[in-house]
Formats: C-alpha cells, structure tokens, sequence
DNA sequence: ATTACTAATTCACGAGTAA
DNA sequence: TTTACTCGTGAATTAGTAA
C-alpha cells in the first residue's frame, strides 16, 4: 500500500537513484518517531516498495507504477484531463442517427451530458499519432449511458466524454457495441455540426476532449 | 494531513459537489472496518477536511489546496515538469559571460548540469502570456550552482532549470542576483548558441524546460 | 552519527449494538 | 437501511538502549 513515506521518498527523487536518506529525517518529515520510521522502512522492503543498500534507498517499479496510478487517478478527477486530437472528417453510414434516436439514449444524453444530441453523429478519423491518446482516453473514467432491451433487440450501454469540436462544445461517444475501430471518433452535439461548422468530408478538425469535468 | 480516505472522496469528485458517500463504502474501498471509515469521517470532519450534510460529503477547500500540492509535488518529481516558451533573442551586456566565466560556477555547471558551459549567455525575451509560466517554473526545484567569495566580490548562487532551446540541450539560469527581470530567460549551453542555430537579435526561439529531470 | 531491537504504552481497531 | 456509540483487545507506536 502506498503511504506518506512512499510520497516522501518520490518527492527526494528516490525512484531516479539510491538516495541517502535516514530513518530519522523520514520520522521528522512524516510526523513520526525515529522508530516507527525505521519499522516502516523495514517493512516497506520487505513488501517489495523500496530497496536498501548501505543506506541509501531506491523506491521499486512496483511502487512507482502504484504510485503513479493512484497520483494519476486522483489528479485526473482533481483537475480533470484533456486531450487534443487532430482529425478529419469521414462520411458514416447513418448507422449513428439510428442509435442517437433511441428515446432511451436521449434521455441519459439530456440527464448525464446536459444536451439532446441532434440525431446523427459525426466521424472524425484521427491521425495515427493520436491512436496512444484514444487508448489514454479510455482509461479516464467516462461518462456511461446506459444500455437497455427493446423486445427483439438490445443496446448497449455508451461511455462518453464532453469534449469542444473546433471549440464548440460536444460529446465523443464510445458505444459497446461499436462499428468503428480505434480509428474513428464518433461526435454527438446538440446541432447538426457539419453544418453549424461548415464541415464536409475531409475537412480538418479538433477535438478537445475533457475527462472528469462536471457538466 | 492527507489520508487515502481524503483520495477516495477526490476520486468520487466529492471536491465539486455534495456527494452520497457512506462509511461502509469508505471501509470496503480503503479496507477498514465500517466503525474505522465512521470514526476517520467524523475525525477529518473535525479537522476542518470535509463538511457533512444529510450523508453527503464535500471536501473542503483546505483539503483540496493540501492535496493539490501534495500530488503536484510528488507528481512532478516522478514525471518531470515541462514548460514550454516562445520568445525572441535580445542582445545581452556582455555581463554573462563575466559571470558564466568564473571558474566556481563552471565546476558547479559541470557537476550539476553536466557540461561545462560556453562562456556567454543567450538573452530569451518572453511574451507577456508567458510569465506566468515562469512563475510557476521558479515554483519547481531548482538545480543549485553555489556561490562564492572571490576577496572583494560575492558571487551569489545560481537556480538553474534544464532545458532544450530549439531542440538542443541547454540551461535556463536564475543568478540570484539577476541584472533581469521577468521578461528575460538567461540561457547557457556546452556551445555557442548564436552559430549554433544561427541566431541573431529578434530570433523567435522555443525554450522547453524540463524541471525535476535528471541529467 | 544511524539503525533497529525489546519492552512498555497507548490508542486505533473491530464487535456489538442503539438510535 | 446507515451512523456512531461503548468496550475490550491487540496491533502499532514510542522510549530506552545496544550495536
């Protein structure tokens, strides 16, 4: 588990190299006894999170990759992310409006985006660069509208995420059940957005997408 | 202090708005009893951490500041800080070389940012926007070159920041006794930066500074 | 100087439970 | 349901100290 002398000994850069540190300054730093520092530490190697040699300290990547999974989580929520992605333009196939219609679908988009999406979506193919920030973008925590049955046929849920096309504010939606691969970004809006943005196919385009900020 | 209860109530968002968070929830998620999440409430309650209101839980602005800067810190440690500037070339007094010069300082150059600089600066004039960013730089940890006594003169001590201008590695330095003010970054390099990238007075250059990297 | 053991102590913990 | 009280227990902490 990550603790305060973890944070104490990453902020002295003790993931970079072996770094002298005494169990007496760790004490005084952390709000503890010279002691309990010391049995801390003792426990800490033993748990794999730090190693000691003449005593110098280096933290382990099993404790650096926790750590900044835990510092990542919650300075994401904290400060929310964003992510740029330059595009273009692709035609669908109408498959999208179809969805987007869903009464059901409308009513998580109003509830959880704050807008009734115009029923079609835009497809915004990213450059390959930009396939490492999808793949960031789907470990931020989404915005999930839920699925349902509809007799015969069942829709899954969709993640989605606010973002600003061009600056106009919109959402990319991730559904469950999607036709597009890593490549396409689908973009609902509350208008029509080829033409409140002049697009056609082909036209250039940036999504600003931004994770774990309210409504 | 910062408890990973306090993070598990970021994660939750409970930093924007009233959020439904019971004790047992916090005891399941931080592996305590419902007692121990019910006891750590109520003590972070009183401690001015968190407010409670019809079992929802706000963080405090207290909170949010302390955890905000404890993140930042460890956060910045573990994966550099870069900041970014554009700027244009502006004629120096030929007082930097004189300092750059002394053979002090060149140890410590040497030592600290591993290479033994050409004896010059090379004056960045930023734009307006930009001096906010480097408020926030001379917020970073520095790379301190010591000063000295030299008989009659004293040489302070020198902040410096690595940094890449144009994509070349250099040095962006802070003499605490700086002829500048805050529109000037003073840099120094292993080379001639001038001939290096063929610079001249009113040269738009980009200045990338890399806090808390090692060498 | 620093580390870490043992012994004494405390105070944090979970169980049980009332509201 | 959830919260938070009391109480008994022991794990975690500090003091003292040896190496």
């Amino acid at each position: 588990m990550i603790s305060s002398v973890i944070f104490y000994l990453l902020k002295k850069g003790a993931h970079r190299e072996p770094v002298r540190i005494t169990t007496g300054e760790v004490a005084e730093q952390t709000g503890v006894s010279q002691q309990t520092a010391s049995r801390k530490l003792i426990s800490l190697e033993r748990d794999g999170l730090i190693t000691r040699v003449g005593g110098k300290v280096v933290v382990t990547e099993k404790a650096i990759g926790e750590a900044r999974k835990l510092l990542r989580e919650v300075l994401d929520s904290l400060e929310g992310t964003s992510l740029v992605f330059n595009g273009k333009i692709v035609a669908g196939i109408g498959e999208g409006a179809f969805f987007v219609k869903q009464k059901k679908y409308m009513q998580g988009f109003d509830k959880l985006l704050c807008f009734k999406p115009f029923p079609g979506t835009l497809n915004v193919s990213i450059g390959e660069n930009d396939i490492e920030k999808r793949l960031q973008l789907r470990e931020q925590k989404a915005i999930i509208i839920n699925g349902f049955k509809d007799g015969k046929r069942t829709f899954g849920k969709i993640a989605s995420y606010r973002c600003a096309i061009n600056g106009i504010p919109a959402a990319v939606i991730f559904p469950e059940m999607s036709v597009h691969g890593l490549q396409v970004l689908e973009i609902i809006a509350p208008y029509n957005l080829r033409k409140k943005l002049s697009l056609s196919d082909g036209s250039e385009v940036k999504v600003e997408v931004t994770a774990n900020i309210p409504c």
